[in-house]
DNA sequence: ACATATTTGTTCGTATGTATC
DNA sequence: CGATACATACGAACAAATATG
């Protein structure tokens, strides 16, 4: 049975959590931006008195971060402190608390999306242009052309929402709800899930959004995508 | 100047990654939960075949990720997969893109977490107990003596919105919820700025969110959350 | 096209710290 | 207390990738 550990000496921090403490403090010290050329492992050992591996060890745990970005032969770079480690976190999550058959994770996922969606629409609907109305026309007509062949059309989907946010000037959000999406498509479909049962459908569920938008109608639009999000719900739990 | 990464050879996945994979892959092929042993570094050189440092950079990275649990001199175990990646990420990504000085990061957390709960207390208001009605005023009432004493009481406002969700059955609420917040407060503290100017005025925001929520009035309980989201902003901004 | 320097990737050997029995 | 099992850390060497001349 194993107990708490034991920590001998009070406020030791582990010996590979000081380093990466230790990049992370350079990179914003020196005002390094993502791309930006990091110090070599060799004078990362020397400046912080530690063998190449404990280095090592600290770089990959930042690279898995997107902290850094490891090149082989090249160097090492400033990452880009992206949301995929949310991603993989959420997918491994997914797939190992539940198992293969329960649906009941990506519905918690889901519910996120669609509270979070919901509530953007309106705001939306009050800082959207007409320029970015006409896109997201552009992109409803290409999921109505792909719908009526029957295709699913997940990059256009994704396109769709991504455009819908933009207009919001909040870098956060449209990556949010890329790394749900990401995760509810991975998820569903190592389940073997089939990826989109009516295109034709679903195509219409974003036209009806975009409909609202040029309206103004906010109230419109809200329900238009809590019907979107029932619709898939819908599709996941069967 | 560097150009792309080469990748001569297609669908070329590095070394690293593939351990990585195959661990995650090893901890839900065998339906390991959290807190269960996994193999030790020797075995999984044999298993996989490579040497102890690939394997020890591999766990380092999942380490990071929360996917595994390292203790020293004992073994490796099944991590809780928690949002604490998202945590280390978003606090990097907000310290080191807009240096020491800008709020612009703050605030478009603060919107995400505004528009989550702003759409989260409606439905909340429909599924809330007495019980935990009892709860949370219990949280407030200590809120309050707290305010009038002109003490902070952030332990009190994450346990509140953490009590809030808890009638959702939805856990990934309140972590995400969570990590936010704790972003929030971190990179808020690491700028130097006061904890909370007036407690006993936040107080009051979250005894109304009670009070409303008690008389089932949703969007009472949906404009009392607004109005404590508008407190903290002009805090932030200021 | 070739050689070379630089940088990261991988492996091995060894010693040390830590927990269990 | 010692014995054992395990993770931690260091150092050295070679391999592979990349850039430069």
């Amino acid at each position: 049975m194993p107990g708490q550990p034991r920590n001998s000496r009070t406020s030791e921090e582990s010996r590979n959590s000081r380093i990466q403490r230790q990049v992370m403090q350079l990179i914003i010290d020196r005002r390094l931006q993502a791309g930006a050329l990091l110090p070599t492992e060799a004078e990362l050992m020397d400046g912080l008195g530690v063998s190449r591996n404990s280095v090592r060890e600290a770089l990959k745990a930042l690279q898995a971060l997107d902290i850094v970005e490891i090149r082989h032969g090249y160097g090492t770079y400033v990452g880009q402190a992206s949301l995929t480690p949310l991603i993989d976190g959420l997918t491994f999550r997914t797939l190992a608390r539940h198992g293969h058959d329960d649906s009941g994770a990506l519905a918690e996922i889901l519910q996120v999306r669609e509270v979070l969606e919901e509530g953007l629409i309106r705001r939306v609907a009050a800082t959207v242009t007409e320029g970015e109305l006409d896109r997201l026309e552009v992109v409803v007509s290409r999921m109505e052309v792909a719908g009526r062949a029957g295709r699913p059309f997940p990059d256009l989907d994704r396109e769709f929402h991504e455009l819908l946010y933009a207009s919001l000037g909040n870098d956060l959000v449209p990556q949010l709800l890329a790394a749900f999406w990401t995760v509810f498509r991975r998820v569903n479909g190592a389940r073997g899930r089939s990826e989109d049962p009516s295109p034709s459908l679903t195509a219409r569920w974003h036209r009806d959004i975009v409909t609202a938008l040029r309206a103004r109608d906010v109230e419109g639009a809200q329900r238009a995508m809590t019907v979107h999000f029932h619709g898939i719900a819908r599709r996941a739990a069967g």
